[in-house]
DNA sequence: CCACCACTGAAAATACCTTTCAGGAATGAG
DNA sequence: CTCATTCCTGAAAGGTATTTTCAGTGGTGG
């Protein structure tokens, strides 16, 4: 992980930006918003300071435009400073406004050939059925497009290896990700391990007490900040498990004590797409990562544990129009 | 600035017979494609002399790496000078070659969005993961698009209309469906509704034996034939509740005592990724559409709904170092 | 052989990007 | 409520990349 982010953005939770209207958009240009450089700017946005943010939304609304300006010209247009621009660069990942400038270029060659620009707005009150579902479909396949490209390859696989070789393994989450828990927990038991999801906090605590060096904590949450997930992987990590932390906030609190971070990135948000519905998603896909990895790397052991428990499961299918 | 540069680049046409070039038109014409450089250096490449033509090669040759290079990297690497490829740049028809290299990088961009062509395949015990997560996330894009386009609307907005004026909302699955059918009965409460979820068949059919007209059962089942979901479905369709099913067999036995079908569309399954983990991103869809679905026709009561529950997680986040 | 012309690259000039530094607003402690 | 602290912010200095200028070189035709 990159120090300067971690550090930079680890105090700094102050805002809580959050809710469907706090953007003030400076105006941003037809179309444009869905591309993987959105979605990071989205996900880095909450450690933003707030001339960065206008910064990085700018650039986010109008690629191609921004690629065309000079730092000094994005600083005024931005009513910012060139330190500023830079600073922001730096933080999404570029190592200098030229490269965040080249960057922007590519993203603003392939938004010509992307999607219609219908389906990249937000959902609306009176919007026709068929429009809610090109737009969820739609926001559901970028948010897997993004997490996959910024999914960290070396912690997934030391997460796999830890999980692959566990003891044990808990999985804490609440609300929505503690279904992800759940999901994660039906595959890994499928497959012969001993997995454990946990959504009471007192009980996930309690568990995790007992873990040790070998065993593998695994806590899902979106905001990166949840306490009642953060405490007990800080008791497992603190009893010396392997901890993992599946979060759209890797600067989060959660990231304290976690040996290693996966990331999902964030969708857009609004009023009718709440954020633990759009970051299931991710969290889902990082989570069949981490399955289909430990399932390689046991193989052995797994092959006959997944034709067990679909042979277990056939006779409470009913035999009548089968054809599977 | 570029009145004179240009001056300069137009009594160049000396030896050049090749009439059609007489003002190509800026760059960045709409339509370029990635074979646009590489034609646009072919055509004009007569009239350039043999560094500039050593240039406009290895520009088009390799777009990605030359829009990393500086124009002295350029220069050096192509055995000439700086304002041999500025020259370049201008006869390309750009302002200069910071402009051209902006374009290179818009070229890279759109060659890279071509097919990988290699996700497509299955998985195997030996992928890397890098491979597993491309795969993985590639499939779940496929379903998602697969489902939204496959999705009937006209059920869909009967099963909305069921459910958004529904006394109370039943939700059967087992198994990974469990999961999906909690995922919508969480949010069908956050916005008021009064909705259950059940995985267990024998508590699922003493629930459905209390419905009554006006009341909904939805039953969750990709086979299409899990009894353990199909018996509470066909209690409830008995007793005069609507009835619907979301299953990725709508000629399963669950269709029989459904209302309404609603059908997801089956990723290709193989021994590493189970029929019950490629379902459920489709299931999630449609249980995403009906969520928004029934928001949208309850806003009044569900906007400040989804309001308070937002408002009630708060304090459930560490505002800096809380502890428990 | 000479004169001419165009190409080429080194270096100066400029524009652009990056870094530094100090003022100032927000935050938390007393 | 006041003060100390921290951190954000922009102006300006400093450095790098790009552009322009200009003189040298090689080729070509007279």
């Amino acid at each position: 992980m990159t120090k300067e982010t971690f550090g930079g953005a680890a105090d700094r939770d102050r805002d809580a930006p959050v809710g469907p209207a706090a953007v003030p958009g400076p105006a941003t240009a037809p179309g444009a918003g869905g591309t993987a450089l959105a979605a990071k700017v989205r996900t880095l946005a909450p450690s933003m300071t707030r001339s960065m943010q206008r910064v990085a939304e700018t650039v986010a609304g109008d690629p191609a435009a921004c690629s065309r300006l000079t730092v000094t010209a994005l600083a005024q247009r931005t009513g910012t400073s060139e330190a500023t621009v830079v600073r922001t660069a730096r933080l999404l990942g570029y190592p200098g406004y030229r490269d965040l400038r080249l960057a922007l270029a590519g993203f603003a060659a392939q938004l010509e050939a992307g999607a219609p620009a219908s389906v990249t707005a937000d959902i609306a009150v009176d919007d026709p059925l068929a429009d809610v579902v090109a737009k969820l479909a739609h926001d559901e396949r970028q948010t897997l497009a993004d997490t996959a490209a910024a999914l960290d390859l070396s912690q997934l696989e030391l997460a796999v290896g830890a999980l692959a070789t566990a003891r044990r393994v808990d999985v804490y989450g609440v609300g929505a990700s503690a279904l992800v828990g759940q999901d994660l927990t039906q595959k890994l038991l499928r497959i012969g391990l001993v997995a454990h999801a946990h959504s009471d906090p007192h009980l996930a605590v309690t568990n995790a007490v007992q873990l040790r060096q070998g065993d593998v904590a695994l806590a899902i949450t979106h905001s990166g900040n949840t306490v009642d997930v953060i405490e007990p992987l800080r008791v497992a990590f603190d009893a010396g498990a392997t901890t993992i932390a599946v979060t759209g906030r890797p600067d989060g609190a959660v990231a304290q004590y976690a040996d290693h971070v996966l990331t999902t990135s964030t969708a857009r948000e609004s009023e009718l797409r709440p954020a633990a519905m759009s970051s299931r998603t991710g969290q889902l896909l990082v989570v069949d990562c981490l399955f289909v990895g430990v399932a390689q790397r046991t193989y052995e052991r797994a092959a006959p544990a997944l034709s067990a428990s679909y042979e277990a499961l056939a006779h409470r299918h009913t035999a009548r129009t089968t054809r599977l």
